[in-house]
DNA sequence: GAAATGAGCGAACGACTGTTTACTGGATGA
DNA sequence: TCATCCAGTAAACAGTCGTTCGCTCATTTC
């Protein structure tokens, strides 16, 4: 018997048996987040759920404990794409302008890229399903977390309090939320569209940096 | 035939007749933000909500279409009673110091004395019935409006752009109702959770009000 | 007073729900 | 090669669901 597979995929051995398994969960997950597109999860039935895939409804057991779990499934997998395109924003090193530029057009870049993953996110962080709701959160809080990291090791941090930083951190991760929700629906109709919300957080978030930059004046 | 009634109560004659009805129809209001306390509109069924209640079925239909319009009915009942407050607010003229305790305390008092109102527009501003989604977007679209007109009107304001102003007003709308929120699933415990809460939720607003001080500078 | 109105009732409809059961048959490991 | 495993199946269970249909009978209108 071996461990329990983690969420990324074991790519040395893999036995064809496992691997028709994984197939079958991912067509689950992935039928869950295109049905999830017009419906909130605790409206998510598993018979519809399976009928999607073809799959009898005695199956969707063999992946997960009820709807909840598969709920929480796609939490990680959201955040996992997430993540990735942190990383990459994080490695560059610029002008304080410049890194306003690039967060916006990464999260423009997300939600574009990723759509289905943030409405689902965007849908369930304040949704009916306790454990979805709280998985989310806990996300959420590790993002606030490095972020805080980053920013307490930037010179304009000099001479503040870490509850400060972590304030600041909450407020930046909260915005960044927001304007990811303010892409996701005016995004389909016209690239217009995208360029005006782009334009109005990045002032926002410009306006932020100053009130940061004057934090310690009086 | 008299004219449709709008969300507010007509005082004056109101037949015996009406009466009764408008009692039934603000008994399936209340039971349904009731049950709506631990699941979302779209989960929550028209039988599970009559029987709540002790009424049939189909007696549900004499007053609401179907779901989503007794949810729009809810979006209404609870912006009206946040409005209530926020006038109150508005009159009152302050330092712009006392202004941000003043809001972020009338905040603290609007989820404590409706919490099972903020929850229900917390839940379903993002949730999976849109008319209510676009409901929430329109109230809150207006009471950004208002709150840009007052701000447009300060003396720290001079200068700027209609459309700077409005971008301060959605950044503070936005970040008001996540305030609330937070307020939203600490608060039950102890009231120092709460105290955490407007302190953080003071110093956040503290930091956008010098970025506004600050926006003309460079 | 008689006639009209309409809020609420009770029953029936067809369809859909989550979950359990015993099973089959191809991959797996000895 | 043969016994074991287990992902997926088919069927049945006991419900719940939204919606429609006449109907009743107190209130309202004339």
């Amino acid at each position: 018997m071996s461990h329990t597979l983690g969420a990324d995929q074991a790519h040395k051995p893999l036995g064809a048996r496992q691997a028709q398994k994984l197939r079958t969960r991912q067509a689950l997950l992935d039928a869950g987040l295109r049905l999830l597109e017009h419906q909130s999860l605790s409206s998510l039935g598993l018979r519809e759920l399976t009928r999607e895939i073809g799959v009898a409804p005695a199956g969707f057991y063999r992946h997960f404990r009820d709807m909840s779990d598969l709920g929480v499934a796609l939490v990680e997998e959201s955040f996992g794409s997430l993540r990735e395109m942190v990383r990459a924003i994080r490695g560059e090193r610029a002008k304080s302008e410049e890194v306003i530029d690039g967060t916006v057009e990464m999260i423009a870049r997300y939600v574009r890229e990723q759509r289905p993953h943030f409405r689902f996110i965007a849908r369930e962080r304040y949704g009916g399903v306790r454990q979805v709701r709280e998985a989310i959160a806990g996300e959420l809080g590790l993002f606030a977390e490095e972020l805080a990291s980053d920013l307490g090791a930037q010179p304009e941090s000099a001479g503040w309090s870490p509850q400060d930083v972590r304030m600041l951190a909450d407020l930046y991760v909260d915005h960044m939320v927001m304007i990811a929700t303010a892409f996701l629906d005016a995004s389909p109709e016209h690239p217009e569209s995208e360029r005006e919300i782009a334009n109005i957080a990045r002032r926002q978030m410009r306006l932020i940096r100053l009130g940061r930059l004057h934090w310690l004046d009086g």
